[in-house]
DNA sequence: ATGGTTGCAACGCAA
């Protein structure tokens, strides 16, 4: 596939966000979108909506929670929904290939707090995952990881660094597992096109922090090597976030050439 | 200020 547009969304109800939704998908024109927190069924995913307007789907959701799902204007092969090696009900992963670029849609666990059982969790389904992305680089030369990850990289990530230090997104041990996860072979696309640029992809509904952009940049695009050096764009469209009833988080897009 | 808001679903849980 030669000219792509790649994007992720975590949408949080893909029930509440789908007029949202459509008109993203209408003006941005992705050739893929990955969303999560659809917190939809299967049973209950609106395919037709989409196959209406040219997109095909593929998804994996649960009622409530979690839910993840990708829309592409390509045919989809080799889905995956599951990380080896572990026992998760929570529908968090989403593989497929599309046109040769396989596809890694990823709903990583938000951790609540350092202290909690759910970080614990967190931290060994990061390890299950590198551990699926060593076999996916073994079998695929061009990959896209992407989603919310719930992890800010770096400093600039976040709103306020120093009162984050050590807090759940932006605790050492998930910037490891996200140092970890880039030796293996990815870049980060938006960092790799916008080396200083202090952007937000999430701001928390409460306090007025969008308002007031305090934020962080934690949903994220990932290129394998033999991608990086065509990704010509990377960027965050806060539109949406303006919107009513919004999502928490904005759209990132990637664009390769 | 240990608060605040949103979504789901029906009470508190997760984010």
């Amino acid at each position: 596939m030669s000219g792509f547009k790649i994007a992720t969304w975590n949408v949080n109800s893909l029930r509440v966000r789908l007029p949202q939704v459509l008109e993203w998908l209408n003006k941005e024109q992705p050739d893929a979108l990955a969303l999560q927190e659809t917190k939809l069924q299967d049973i209950d995913f609106p395919e037709s909506v989409f196959t209406d307007i040219g997109y095909r789907v593929v998804y994996s959701g649960q009622r409530t929670y979690n839910g993840v799902a990708i829309i592409t204007r390509d045919s989809i092969n080799e889905k995956i929904t599951d990380l080896p090696g572990i026992e998760d009900i929570q529908r968090r992963v989403l593989a497929v290939t599309v046109n040769g670029v396989r596809i890694i849609n990823l709903y990583i666990p938000n951790g609540e707090s350092v202290t909690s059982d759910k970080f614990q969790y967190k931290l060994q389904w990061l390890r299950s995952l590198e551990i699926f992305l060593k076999q996916e680089l073994g079998a695929h030369q061009k990959i896209i990881v992407l989603g919310d990850f719930n992890i800010a990289p770096q400093p600039i990530d976040v709103h306020n660094p120093t009162e984050w230090e050590g807090k759940v997104l932006f605790s050492d041990q998930e910037r490891k597992a996200f140092a970890n996860m880039l030796e293996l072979g990815f870049a980060d696309c938006f960092r790799a096109l916008n080396p200083v640029l202090q952007a937000y992809s999430w701001w928390d509904y409460r306090v007025n922090a969008f308002k007031r952009n305090l934020g962080m940049r934690i949903d994220h695009i990932l290129a394998s090597q033999s991608l990086i050096a065509q990704c010509e764009l990377c960027h965050i469209d806060k539109t949406p976030r303006s919107h009513e009833r919004p999502s928490d988080h904005a759209p990132v897009t990637a664009a390769f050439i």
